[in-house]
DNA sequence: TATGAATGAGTCTTCATTCAT
DNA sequence: CATGAATGAAGACTCATTCAT
């Protein structure tokens, strides 16, 4: 039996990803992801399917753990009105994603400004219509537990500020903040983003 | 009788905004260009020097106006404490933009969502970079003008307020609002973006 | 104006057509067409949008000729009883397809033998069953105007009928019988044919 | 406790049996080949010398069943003048085919649809030629025995019969006549061709 | 016997741009 | 001003086969 290579396919996804963050992935050719990796263009396709399913591997870790927090986002502790007159909500919220931020840095970026001619081309959109949907779900849902409040927002409102999220992300990542900074930024974020809800639920 | 081909120019840039605005500036090619055009494709390089050279062209009535709105940004009659109070600062800094957005709603589409692989296509950084400078620029004006205010926010938090314009411009033109539900969703927007800045500046 | 560069698509077909003939269609490489034709390979996209579309080219007229046959087949001079007793059906039915094979020699090499690959590769099915539902209906049609006919025969049959012309034609062409052997062939099938419908069809 | 591969040859057989049937030898692929079969890729070449030797191997048993076919067609039993008078001869020589389709029907689809690429891919035209070749010292023998009967008949045309046959074996096969179809098509079959055969040789 | 890894030549096709007339 | 022709590099991907272990 034939001793495993080290590991040829994490070289290659290795050196993928950062042809993928420099140059996107269109421009990235599997020539230069051969050469690169010191492999045979063609044996390449022994390892992945084509170039979209490098691209997926190179962002499969991401993808989980962004599902993670959209499966957690509607959970029963989050349904409670204290949030809304704390900053608890924002902050835990936030957290998550820091821990995302910090976590993902580089594949964040690679998603949201480097995916043109992917499949994930779209995230972007999905990932906002995902959000909307499941915000819509969590105003519904107070508003059973809690009829006074005032939910009456546009659909398109809510989609804004899914969106609103996605761009600080990218904005996050794409400046290269350190945790400190990101703290920083976030707490700037709670004091505008508390009072701006307050006011419009009228909590 | 041969029908003189008055406005070749025209045809091809108006051609290259939908050829640009239906399949983006990349997958656009030259070729599909002047054949809807009908114009002979060698024949096209006597009026653009190169595909980028149509791309400014049809984005150059945009650019324009966009230049208007950041010179302006800063001039005296903005430069005043009132407007934190009321929300006629945001009101009308925003009117400006929805002109904008009626006017140019297709442009926008093609230079936020459809420029990847022009020279436009870090616009939303560049704009978003200028546009924070400005913003920085204001409040020191301010200062300088009502000392008591308080400015010391992160430059990063500004950038992502600017950026956030510039995807809530994105989220309009892309979900292709009439004036009204702009005008709608300016005001849910006033209404929380007012009192997070109150918040924010202890203005 | 430009000077046509004499006929560069006719000198395309004509190495296609020779290539395609000595290797077939798939085995056929654009490179070589290419190549052999003195013109860079991407120029040939230029006058055709694929190496189908060349294929096509070469056989139009093999295909319009063919379809012209097709389309005579059941006119009204050829719905009269005398056929079947005379061998002037058969001879009238097969000298159509003589001139056919004089012409198109070549072509129908390649349309029967060579032609894996491209769209035309099911032809030979596609033309059988074609022209077993023409026999079908040119039987129903006798069977009306002359009812004591015997027409009881399987769509089978007349398939397997209709198969038998396609080998014949190629064979024919695959041992490049000249005009004099393939009427003297003819004659000897006639024989055969006659004998052969005549009693089955009880006429 | 591993199961152990007992018949790793068969396996790889039947597997590529089924890719051929269904793809054809050229578009079938070892890579395929191998992974259905459960056996590495390279391994199979332990078994094979190549992709042709694998295909020739599938169908061997047919390769030696026609073999048989065409040695006992000029046996002495079959050169009796009865023959042309009789449906016998016809009967009896189709009655082996009629055997040969229906065990082999798979195969010959393979070998005479599906053999492009493989050393086999001109099947068709080489038995044509033995079968000609045989049926033409068939008449010879069959002249000599008795010297009235007419044999005054082009090679090409019993090429043509040849072909016929292999046309009409082709057709049956694809389109999965059962025994009964088999044999009522014959009978037609046998109408047609035995008159044929008496009006051209004077028998 | 078995296999993961590698090879290298090959496939068709697309593109923006330039050349010669 | 116009155009047909041409270019050359680049793109992703497939394949049967062989190598080293």
């Amino acid at each position: 039996m034939q001793v495993q290579k080290v590991n040829i396919k994490k070289d290659i996804i290795a050196v993928a990803r950062k042809e993928f963050f420099d140059r996107g992935f269109k421009d990235a050719s599997m020539r230069m992801i051969a050469k690169k990796a010191g492999v045979g263009l063609s044996n390449i396709y022994n390892y992945f399917r084509n170039k979209d399913e490098i691209f997926l591997e190179v962002l499969a870790p991401l993808m989980r753990a962004l599902d993670k927090i959209m499966i957690e986002h509607n959970s029963q502790e989050n349904l409670n009105i204290d949030i809304f007159n704390s900053e608890e909500y924002y902050f835990r919220h936030t957290n998550i994603y820091v821990d995302l931020i910090v976590t993902f840095n580089d594949e964040l970026k690679l998603l949201l400004f480097q995916s043109y001619g992917s499949s994930l081309e779209n995230f972007r959109d999905e990932y906002t219509d995902r959000h909307t949907k499941i915000g819509m779900e969590y105003l519904q849902k107070m508003k059973e537990k809690y009829p006074w409040i005032h939910v009456d927002i546009s659909e398109f409102f809510i989609h804004t500020m899914s969106s609103w999220w996605i761009s600080i992300i990218g904005e996050i990542v794409s400046h290269n903040l350190n945790t400190e900074e990101i703290k920083k930024f976030i707490s700037e974020y709670m004091e505008f983003g508390t009072a701006g809800w307050k006011k419009i639920m009228k909590a």
